[in-house]
DNA sequence: ATGAAAGCGCTAACAA
DNA sequence: TTGTTAGCGCTTTCAT
């Protein structure tokens, strides 16, 4: 910490480098930026000399220079307390990674929640980061529109909901494959009341997830009762109590939900009426969030690939700063299945 | 995205405002850094075009020249799956709220999970970040040694357990005072055999979150049976279906918890024993993780003041960085305890 | 209170 | 294949 310190070892530039391996300034930056144009002795004393001083170029001077930071900005949101919806943590740790393989780092802001075009003008301005990606399409398009009017490079995990054409880089899951899948499940599992236990209709990607649901129980002949509700356990809970009310031969025994968090609250109803979660009721929730994980007896989830949507951003992203055409600009992905005992019959 | 889009609207310079204010450079960049030097109206005048302009200093070129990025740089691991432990998502996004008050940005990097110092030494050389944020120190001191042999400014989340008198900044929240302040609960309604469920015994953490239900118990002039065990659902079920075997007068009715994952796991053996959580039998578990909130019928916990640390690592990464002797480089926070069905006797 | 000059470390363009 | 020159946008002297 003392300053000292800090001075008694000033760190080596591309001059100190040169001096010692005896060449120009400009040679060693080609050795690190254009290697195959040195003679190969030559690269070899450079690389030699840099590997003793331990030198890395300074960003701040190459950002300068080449106008490219290396650096993609997220803008960062709390996860919802109260909900089991954690994916951001596990989305974020992939993007690290994959942006890791390509020397690009993270850059984490905050905004203001009510502001969603908060913090991404700042940094644009202040030229701090090569390129966004963008989180919360289904907010709406005021981040991705503005980014598009200014010319700034970005990639949005979510498809654009209101303009499915949109000319824009993004990467998504399919909620209606997932919820198909769900559905599928529990109909191998010969359950035929099946109901889905969905948000609001103003959420795109609860009627998306719902439309999965709905063209499964088509697919098989049948139909089931649909609830929309809030994204909490108790509301859940208190629509599962009122949908196991019915018997007859299409009486409710499956249960497709759009999150973790009302599969949980359906386990809760589950457990207050005696019914034994897999054999008498099968449920299924969405995103394998720790609390399925961890929720009694195990629940049933659709997770999402988090890392080859990574992955894919970071190859878009390329693309789009490279500013060469993209191969693909849309892509969707498939969703898979995580069984627990919530939908196991033993 | 198109080139032409983003050349169409060149970022204003210091000498585009200069120029259109009719000043110098310098006057603008004093207007910026040092309002008080210039006279009120040209400080006016300058403004008015800045805040016309939109313009916002060239981050590259400030920190080329002051070598300050305004970054904080944090190794991001993934939360454990399978256990009830995200923490760091309400931790970061925390920080990102703290360190944004003070005009840095938190920048995200990888690490090979078997080499602690990975990462650091690259970013540190390439001086992209003005400080670290460590979170892992029970992992040992290999980055914090690291940081402090080349002089680099850093503050941990998370005491130097190996050294407890290291002159080192960090914030800390005592495990110790979560659990007393959850057995005291448990005591308090009128539980007299109250289990510890824990780590092995070589995690610093675990033991010090023992050493809190240690010392309530002996207050009390008990004694309980404690546990050491894997952090997952399963060891901690069985567990609790062990120490629930017992009869008599000391026979266990309450579980304090290294985790909420462990203390998931006793509500499980719970209800396959039907015995009834809170009523028959309290548990209190650690983290106040999203687990605990979703989970039937409701799990209370130690919940660790995140946003509080946060603004501590800040306020400390501040003095740090300014190489002022910082007033309290130590700063231990209280944890509260979030009381929910699981230890509430209706 | 304001301006002029210098230079942070790097790379693009050009020259040798 | 290597070296020279110039300049990215800013702030830190120092002069006015």
């Amino acid at each position: 910490m003392s300053p000292d310190r800090r001075l008694s070892e000033p760190h080596p530039t591309l001059a100190t480098v040169a001096e010692r391996a005896g060449v120009s300034r400009q040679t060693v930056s080609n050795a690190l930026n254009n290697p195959e144009l040195l003679r190969e002795d030559t690269l070899a004393r450079v690389q030699a000399v840099i590997d003793e001083l331990g030198y890395t170029p300074n960003r701040a001077a190459r950002q300068l220079r080449t106008r490219s930071s290396h650096l993609i900005g997220l803008r960062f949101e709390q996860a919802q307390e109260g909900t089991s919806n954690a994916l951001m943590d596990r989305f974020v740790h992939s993007l690290v990674e994959a942006t890791a393989r390509t020397g690009h780092h993270i850059l984490l802001f905050a905004g203001d929640p009510d502001d969603p075009l908060d913090g991404y003008r700042e940094l644009l301005r202040a030229t701090a980061v090569d390129a966004f990606v963008i989180t919360d399409t289904y907010a709406g398009t005021a981040q991705a529109d503005l980014l598009r009017r200014v010319g700034a490079p970005f990639v949005t995990f979510g498809r654009p909901w209101d303009e499915p054409g949109a000319a824009q880089p993004w990467v998504d899951v399919s909620g209606a494959r997932g919820a198909e899948l769900a559905t599928e499940h529990l109909l191998a599992a010969a359950h035929r009341g099946i109901a889905w236990l969905g948000w609001e209709a103003s959420s795109r990607i609860g009627e998306d997830r719902r439309s999965g649901w709905q063209a499964a129980m088509r697919a098989a002949g049948l139909d089931g009762p649909g609830v929309r509700i809030a994204d909490n356990v108790d509301a859940a809970r208190m629509a599962a109590h009122e949908l196991l009310e019915g018997t007859g031969p299409d009486r409710v025994t499956g249960f497709v939900c759009a999150s973790d968090t009302l599969g949980i609250g359906v386990l809760h109803a589950l457990a207050e009426r005696g019914l034994r979660p897999g054999i008498d009721v099968g449920v299924v929730g969405f995103d394998d969030s720790l609390g399925a994980q961890v929720t009694w007896p195990g629940l049933t989830s659709v997770r999402q690939p988090l890392e080859q949507v990574a992955i894919e951003i970071v190859e878009l992203l390329h693309g789009v700063l490279s500013l060469k055409p993209v191969r693909e600009p849309a892509r969707m992905l498939e969703p898979t299945l995580v069984v627990r005992r919530s939908t196991q019959r033993e």
